[in-house]
DNA sequence: AAAGTGCTACGGTCAAGACGTAAAGAACCG
DNA sequence: CGGTTCTTTACGTCTTGACCGTAGCACTTT
């Protein structure tokens, strides 16, 4: 998804109009418009505003974006990728499970091997589905 | 942390001299020197190819990063709030972890109350920090 | 048709992203 | 202590493009 995907994604999904976005963040229609539409980047300072429009930080903004060449399914986290592509446990993984279980991590580290993955979300899933 | 100290942060880490960076982005040493002392910002073009020098998405490189004003208390996921607030359990969870706690969500859904808030806490720290 | 709503095309401007050159610190060596 | 080299910073410049204002298009509703 690209960055003007995402602004057009979190626009709509609040029933909201350009004008709405532009009260909210002091932004131009016209130049929330070239946004939408990939016809100009924000610079972060605007992408800062427009988080904040949208309440949620930079970094939640950015997740779902990805970049020119990023993101390939090597991207994921070592081991993450590993417990995918077990037949057995990696089975029952949605994607909705691995989106989450992508953003876990503490300065950078993560958990290292398929089992220590395996065992988040089982009791991820335990806390968030019951 | 400024997006500055991040850029130096990891260009130390890796024993790198601002030399090594110019080689490996095709950016300009002095530029490079400004960006990690905040005076001035890259724009997301530039932001992407440092991130790629570095072996990672711009999500994981703006991962640390504190824009102004971001995540107030207030916008804390419930019961997470209140952990904190706890002079007992809260008082050993450290900003990190907030941060990583805080991203915790699938479909929107996250952990509702305190203590599931604190039992994910202790079992993601087994995990990540031994 | 006229008026209203929502978005887009187009040009202009000015801040600032990015660079080149040169100087300032460090560190080492004789 | 002067040289030499390696790394970082100060400074001035240029050019790009982020962002704006105005006007126009497409679509409804009256």
């Amino acid at each position: 998804m690209t960055l003007a995907e995402r602004f057009r994604e979190l626009r709509k999904e609040r029933d909201w109009r350009l004008k709405d976005v532009a009260e909210a963040t002091g932004l131009s229609i016209p130049y929330l418009s070239d946004l939408e539409r990939d016809r100009t980047n924000p610079s972060l300072e605007t992408l800062r505003t427009l988080a904040e429009a949208y309440g949620m930080t930079v970094h939640d903004l950015m997740a779902p974006v990805d970049f020119y060449g990023e993101r390939t399914p090597a991207a994921l986290p070592r081991g993450l990728a590993e417990l995918l592509e077990d037949p057995v446990l990696g089975a029952e993984i949605t994607s909705d499970w691995v989106e989450t279980l992508a953003r876990i991590e503490l300065r950078g580290k993560r958990p290292e091997n398929k089992r220590d993955w395996y065992e988040i979300y089982l009791h991820l899933r335990r806390v968030l589905e019951g």
